[in-house]
DNA sequence: TTGCATGTACGATTTTTTTCGTAGACATTT
DNA sequence: AAATGTCTACGAAAAAAATCGTACATGCAA
């Protein structure tokens, strides 16, 4: 069964999506620009997600090399759909009305959303 | 500042906002249906609730009926933005096209969401 | 009026998540 | 060589969530 990534476990999975694999080091400079958290925490943690097998590590010389093993698209797709399920009774449309009615998006994104949805409609 | 409602909050907020206001045993028995859970834990959670100021309650003779304080397209609206943010970069667009990339969607909500497309458009 | 069903209150416990202090290993600097 | 900095390991505490047992009140049926 999914394990669904707690908000802290997320915020490191985000980093090292992005960053690709990571020192714990990086990580905590990361993200302790925009939140206040010791170095030993931000250790524990990965060493639980590492645990969990949320991430791989490989040794390299005195220190670690940590590396998400949860893709960013696959744990997307499971917390949405999860919110979808929970939050708007299983209607992803409803949700994207909401989303998109109430955050600035612009042009070509609209025109990005209209194009997928002609293809949709196309392949179905 | 606002409160995130955890996981089992947000269960019996969306029995209350489906159902309107109820008592703790409607509640319940709603959520057993799907979950094993006892009695007293699900009113424990709705008292605790009730102290956040999630929800209010009134006497109704040796019971309580309870509504739900907060609205569900704020509440909706609240976790979708912190979903963005924290899991798509601040792209609802992105989150949109990974929405609908992956649910079942009927032509008319396709439909419907063209239309807000289009309004958005204009009144831009 | 006795007993059962159904309420709330509330303390206590368990589980999960987050946080951090301390210790020890090992380089590097002085 | 001693001091300093930077790692990991790990235990333990704190905080947050979830769970449930027990006590007690009250309505209702036998």
């Amino acid at each position: 069964m999914y394990i669904k990534p707690t908000d802290s476990e997320l915020e490191i999975l985000n980093y090292l999506w992005q960053a690709g694999p990571s020192t714990v080091r990086a990580v905590h400079d990361a993200l302790s620009a925009t939140k206040d958290v010791g170095y030993t925490t931000t250790l524990k943690l990965m060493q639980i997600m590492h645990d969990k097998g949320l991430l791989y590590r490989t040794e390299n010389g005195r220190s670690h090399i940590y590396v998400a093993l949860l893709g960013q698209e696959e744990t997307q797709q499971n917390l949405l759909g999860k919110m979808v399920e929970t939050l708007f009774q299983g209607s992803a449309a409803q949700m994207v009305m909401q989303a998109l009615g109430n955050h600035s998006t612009s042009k070509e994104e609209l025109d990005e959303i209209r194009e997928l949805l002609n293809n949709l409609e196309n392949n179905r």
